[in-house]
DNA sequence: CGAATTTGACCTGCGC
DNA sequence: GCGCAGGTCAAATTCG
């Protein structure tokens, strides 16, 4: 399948927006161009043929350019379906294609596939206490097709791989990427009972970069809670949540197929992904990047479903930020 | 010393 | 069936 990229988007990220300065994809994405981004957009492995994995990347430093969404809902109007929210109501464009999805991906938009995947990653918890016999690993059933939890990837323009977004993982696993330079590294919650799952690979193409997954529902609150961090606060185990952000929300989003949420966060220090490490200098600098303009739609709160991890991460109430504050 | 990470081996799925 | 690549496990190692 052939891909587009926007090259003017393809510039922004250039840092003048700040680390996080997003870009737009589309369906005839050259990946080819831009291998970087190859493991997702050629979708080599299973996890992005298997899963309703989408994956979009706005550019936030172009939002004044026609050839762009003038919002980023406008973006989610466009990558997602139509919300349960006046989502709708975004003015649609063109502009952003939806990527690619896989003729799988019909399958698993039913919420019943969506809690199977849940409910096996509940079991797959359970397959730690393996017979003590030398290396014998779950037997997993044959027949029974592998099914994945609902995905949502991001890319991040950082230096450091390992984001802090309020929960704690533990390292399981790191393997070489084909065609790229540098390994992926596999990351589970650290809470018991949770079998979120979390994917940290650098961009080859562009080492600055780096592509975040997120598999799976935590079944917890973030144990972690930064002073003027997005938070979102699941009030029930069901639909509400409670968000509480002071920081400007752009630019990036992220949906998966059995969601209509669109999943986003800030630009400026992201508001759940704080860096960790001692190189903070690239990222919490003395002057963050200016915040981006959007309209964003109100989005009914109490009509939020079931996301899965969306329902962690997405922010319900966007504020609206006066344009003039955006300068590029 | 417990927790976290590293790392090689192993398993699974898929394409040929 | 075979080989490849992604994903996971768990012993060894490192870290705090």
């Amino acid at each position: 399948m052939e891909k587009k990229f926007e090259e003017e988007s393809m510039m922004g990220f250039d840092d003048s927006a700040g680390l996080y300065s997003p870009a737009v994809f589309s369906d005839d994405f050259p990946s080819s161009n831009f291998d970087s981004f190859s493991s997702i957009f050629d979708m080599p492995c299973d996890a992005h043929k298997a899963s309703n994995f989408d994956f979009y990347y706005y550019n936030n430093s172009s939002n004044n350019n026609s050839d762009n969404p003038s919002s980023f809902f406008d973006l989610l109007s466009t990558a997602a379906p139509p919300l349960s929210s006046p989502a709708s109501t975004v003015p649609e464009s063109s502009e952003v294609v939806n990527a690619p999805t896989t003729p799988n991906s019909s399958s698993v938009s039913s919420s019943s596939n969506e809690a199977a995947a849940i409910e096996e990653v509940n079991n797959s918890t359970t397959t730690h206490d393996k017979p003590s016999s030398s290396k014998v690993l779950k037997p997993k059933k044959k027949n029974q097709k592998k099914q994945r939890e609902p995905r949502f990837a991001f890319m991040t323009k950082s230096d450091i791989d390992h984001l802090d977004d309020g929960y704690r993982w533990r390292k399981y696993g790191q393997k070489a990427v084909k065609n790229s330079p540098y390994p992926r590294s596999y990351y589970r919650c650290t809470t018991a009972g949770c079998g979120v799952k979390k994917r940290v690979e650098r961009s080859s193409g562009d080492h600055t970069i780096v592509v975040t997954t997120y598999e799976g529902q935590h079944t917890h609150q973030s144990p972690i809670m930064p002073r003027g961090s997005l938070r979102v606060l699941p009030e029930s185990t069901n639909n509400s949540l409670t968000v509480d952000h002071d920081t400007t929300t752009t630019g990036l989003l992220f949906q998966h197929n059995t969601s209509s949420q669109p999943f986003m966060y800030s630009s400026p220090p992201p508001p759940f992904l704080t860096i960790n490490s001692s190189s903070v200098a690239a990222t919490s600098t003395p002057h963050p990047p200016p915040p981006i303009s959007f309209q964003p739609p109100s989005l009914p709160q109490a009509s939020v479903r079931d996301h899965g991890l969306l329902q962690d991460l997405v922010p319900l109430q966007m504020r609206n930020e006066p344009k003039d504050e955006q300068n590029g």
